[in-house]
RNA sequence: UGCCUCGUGGUGUAAUGGUAGCACAACUGACUCUGGAUCAGUUUGUCUAGGUUCGAGUCCUAGCGAGGCAGCCA
C-alpha cells in the first residue's frame, strides 16, 4: 500500500521571519494583508502576492485582510473593486476563504482609551477593508504627529517642493514653513480638511531630515488636498492621505502582523517604521518586508499596458483570456488550484528575475490532465467514408473519460459510416516519422477500427475534401485483430452525430519573451493568439457544464466560455482552449 | 556618480560552515488505442580576486554586474 507523501511546506525567507516571530511569541498568529488599490485589475503578479499572504495565514493559523488601498479618489473606481474582490475570493475558494479577513458591514475604527480599535465580526453582513475607512483615525494621527512636532503644514507649491527636495546625492533645502508654529500648523490643517484651500496649494509633511540619504525620509508629504469624489468616502473629504502614511497606519489599525510588499517599497520601510515609531503606538507594531515581484516571459503585467491594450480594444476588454489578469486566466479556463501551485513553484525571494512562462503552463497542464474530461472533436474537418459499411451503420463505443481518474466512468461514442477527421491527421506526401493517415496507409481510430485510405478526393483547386477508406472489422477494442501494432492513433466524430461548436483556439499575446525590452510591446503583439474555428464535436458535448474542464484528445484543454450565455437562443457552443497538450510531433516537424 | 537591495545550470529556486539538490525548458530512450500522460536517463551552475577555516555557494575584504529610489501615484 503505497502512502503518498505530503507536499512540503513552502519555505521562503518571509516564512522563516514569521515562524521566527511565532517562536519568539512576538506575535501568536500572523495576520497579514493583501492591500491592492482599486485603480485596475489584478493580474497573475497579484496572485503571487494573494497566495504569499494567504497561504502565510492558512498555513500559521493566521488570517489575511483584503484591504483596498484607496487614498487616491481621482484614479480609484467602484468597477475594480468589485472586479478585485471577485478575483480574489476565486482564487482562494476552497483553499484559503476561512482565512479571509472581515470586518462589519460599513464598520470604522472606534476610538477607545485615547487609541482606534476595530473589532472583528462573524462573517454575515461583512466586507473587505477599506483605508478610506481609517480616515477620521488617520486624520487624528496626522494631529497627533502635528502636536509632537514631527509634522508640519507646508504652504510651498508642487514645484517648489520638488525642487528642493533635492536629489540622491544632494541633501534637499527645508520648507520656509518647517518651524512654523504648532498652533498654526493645526489650524491650517483644521482650514484644509474644512475646504478652505484650493488643491494643490497646502500639504501636511513629516518632519524628519531634508538631508537624509533617502529621499522618502525628506519631509515626506503625508496628507494632500484633492476636491474629488471618493468612490467609498463620497464627498466628506477634500483631503486625502498618502500611501506611506495611510498604509503603516491601516496596518496597525487592523493589527496587521507581517505587511508584505513588492521590492520598490523597500526605501519606503524606514517611513513606514518612523511613523507608528513617532506616534509612540502600543507594541508589537507590525513589520514590512519585501519581496521580487513575478515578471512573467511572453506577457506584460504593467498596469499601464494592460490599460493601453484594452483601451485600443487590441484584446476584447479586462477578461481577455489572453491577458494575464486573473479574470482573463479564470474564463481561458485555468483552474484556480493551477494557478497557486504555479504561484508556490516560483517562490519568494528578493532576486529580480523574469519567470518563464512554461512554468504555469505546465501547472495549467498537470492540473487538467487530472481533471479533465476526454472528449472527441475536430478542428478543422476532414470528411471520411468508410467504403465497407453500409449507409445504415451505426454503434455506439466505449469511451474512458479520463484515463488519470478511474471514478470518471465512460461513455457511449456514435460511430458511423461518415466521419470526420482532422486535416493535421492526413498527409498525401508525409513528412518522416509521420505515423498518422497517408494513401495506401493505415491508422486507428480511437475506440474503433483501424482504417485504410483508400482513395484520396479532390475539388477543382486541388485541395483534398475527401477520404474513402475501408475499415478492419475485427480490429475494435475487444476485436480478433484489436491487437494489432498501428503506429498512429487519431481522433474523430461521426459526421451525422456531431454538433458544431466554436472554438477560440489562444495562443500567447507577444511573440517575444520580453516584450517592453525595447520599449514598444505592441509591435511584440501575435496576430496568432486568437483563431476561431467552427468545430465537429462528439455529442455528448452538447450537455458541457460551463465548471467543467475537458479535454479534446490530442488537441488541447477547453472550457465554455461566459459568451456562451449571450448565445443561448440559439444554444450555440462557444469553447475557449485553454491550453494546447504538449506536442511533440510540432517539434519533430519543424526539425524537418 | 548618494542610499538601499540582490548575484547558484538556459530559466526559476534549495542547500542557515560539511556530498551543490529540485522544478521548468532542452535532448535520449522505454511504454502507449491521446506524438498526451507515465517511466528511465543525459546536458548545463555557485560573478571575480583575495582572506578566515580541516572544510566556503554560505563568513570577511575588495572589485565587477543587476535592480530599486528624486509623484501632492500606490
Amino acid at each position: 500500500m503505497s502512502i503518498e507523501t505530503p507536499a512540503p511546506a513552502p519555505s521562503d525567507f518571509i516564512r522563516d521571519f514569521v515562524k521566527a516571530d511565532l517562536a519568539s511569541g512576538k506575535y501568536k498568529a500572523p495576520h497579514t494583508r493583501f492591500p491592492p488599490e482599486p485603480n485596475g485589475y489584478l493580474h497573475i503578479g497579484h496572485a503571487k502576492s494573494i497566495c504569499l499572504n494567504f497561504g502565510i495565514a492558512r498555513e500559521f493559523g493566521g488570517i489575511c485582510n483584503l484591504r483596498f488601498d484607496d487614498t487616491n479618489p481621482t484614479k480609484e473606481e467602484v468597477e475594480y473593486v468589485e472586479s478585485i474582490i471577485a478575483d480574489v475570493n476565486w482564487l482562494i475558494a476552497g483553499w484559503a476563504d476561512d482565512r479571509l479577513g472581515y470586518k462589519a458591514k460599513g464598520a470604522a475604527p472606534e476610538k477607545r482609551a485615547g487609541d482606534f480599535y476595530l473589532p472583528a465580526v462573524p462573517i454575515t453582513n461583512c466586507e473587505p477593508f477599506y483605508a478610506s475607512d481609517y480616515f477620521d483615525a488617520l486624520y487624528e494621527y496626522a494631529v497627533q504627529l502635528i502636536k509632537k512636532g514631527r509634522a508640519y503644514v507646508c504652504d510651498h507649491t508642487p514645484e517648489e517642493v520638488d525642487r528642493m527636495r533635492g536629489a540622491p546625492d544632494r541633501a534637499g533645502e527645508p520648507s520656509k514653513y518647517r518651524d512654523r508654529p504648532i498652533a498654526e500648523s493645526l489650524d491650517l490643517f483644521a482650514r484644509m480638511k474644512a475646504g478652505e484651500f484650493p488643491d494643490g496649494t497646502r500639504t501636511v509633511r513629516a518632519k524628519i531630515d531634508m538631508a537624509s540619504s533617502n529621499i522618502w525620509l525628506r519631509d515626506p508629504l503625508i496628507y494632500r488636498i484633492r476636491h474629488a469624489e471618493h468612490h467609498h468616502t463620497g464627498n466628506k473629504w477634500c483631503i486625502y492621505p498618502l500611501y506611506d502614511f495611510a498604509h503603516c497606519l491601516s496596518d496597525y489599525i487592523e493589527g496587521i502582523t507581517h505587511s508584505i510588499c513588492t521590492l520598490e517599497f523597500e526605501v519606503h520601510r524606514p517611513l513606514y517604521d518612523w511613523i507608528l515609531e513617532k506616534l509612540d503606538l502600543p507594541r508589537p507594531l507590525p513589520h514590512q518586508y519585501e519581496f521580487a515581484k513575478l515578471i512573467p516571459t511572453y506577457t506584460i503585467v504593467s498596469k499601464r499596458k494592460l490599460i493601453t491594450l484594452v483601451n485600443e480594444k487590441l484584446v476584447t476588454g479586462w477578461d481577455d483570456p489572453r491577458l494575464p489578469t486573473i479574470s482573463g486566466i479564470r474564463r481561458r479556463g485555468v483552474p484556480a488550484s493551477a494557478l497557486r501551485q504555479f504561484a508556490y513553484n516560483i517562490g519568494v525571494t528578493k532576486y529580480n528575475s523574469v519567470t518563464d512562462i512554461a512554468v504555469f503552463e505546465h501547472c495549467i497542464r498537470d492540473d487538467l490532465n487530472k481533471h479533465a474530461l476526454r472528449r472527441l472533436a475536430v478542428l478543422r474537418p476532414l470528411k471520411v467514408v468508410i467504403t465497407n459499411l453500409p449507409e445504415t451503420h451505426a454503434e455506439q463505443l466505449d469511451a474512458i473519460n479520463n484515463p488519470e481518474d478511474e471514478t470518471a466512468g465512460k461513455r457511449k461514442l456514435p460511430f458511423s459510416r461518415e466521419l470526420y477527421i482532422e486535416q493535421d491527421d492526413f498527409a498525401e506526401v508525409p513528412p518522416p516519422k509521420f505515423f498518422r493517415l497517408k494513401p495506401g496507409g493505415e491508422v486507428r481510430l480511437k475506440y474503433a477500427y483501424i482504417i485504410k485510405c483508400d482513395e484520396v478526393i479532390k475539388d477543382a483547386t486541388g485541395k483534398v475534401i475527401e477520404l474513402r477508406c475501408t475499415a478492419d472489422l475485427t480490429s475494435k477494442t475487444g476485436g480478433a485483430t484489436a491487437g494489432r501494432k498501428i503506429k498512429g492513433t487519431i481522433h474523430w466524430v461521426s459526421a451525422k452525430d456531431s454538433i458544431e461548436a466554436e472554438c477560440r483556439l489562444y495562443d500567447r499575446l507577444f511573440t517575444a519573451a520580453e516584450p517592453d525590452a525595447d520599449g514598444d510591446f505592441k509591435k511584440h503583439l501575435n496576430p496568432h493568439s486568437l483563431e476561431v474555428v467552427t468545430a465537429k464535436c462528439e455529442p455528448s458535448l452538447a450537455d458541457a457544464k460551463a465548471e467543467l474542464r475537458y479535454q479534446f484528445e490530442r488537441l488541447g484543454y477547453f472550457c465554455l466560455d461566459s459568451d456562451r450565455k449571450l448565445t443561448t437562443e440559439n444554444r450555440k457552443l462557444i469553447f475557449n482552449r485553454t491550453i494546447t497538450l504538449k506536442d511533440t510531433w510540432a517539434k519533430e516537424a519543424k526539425k524537418g
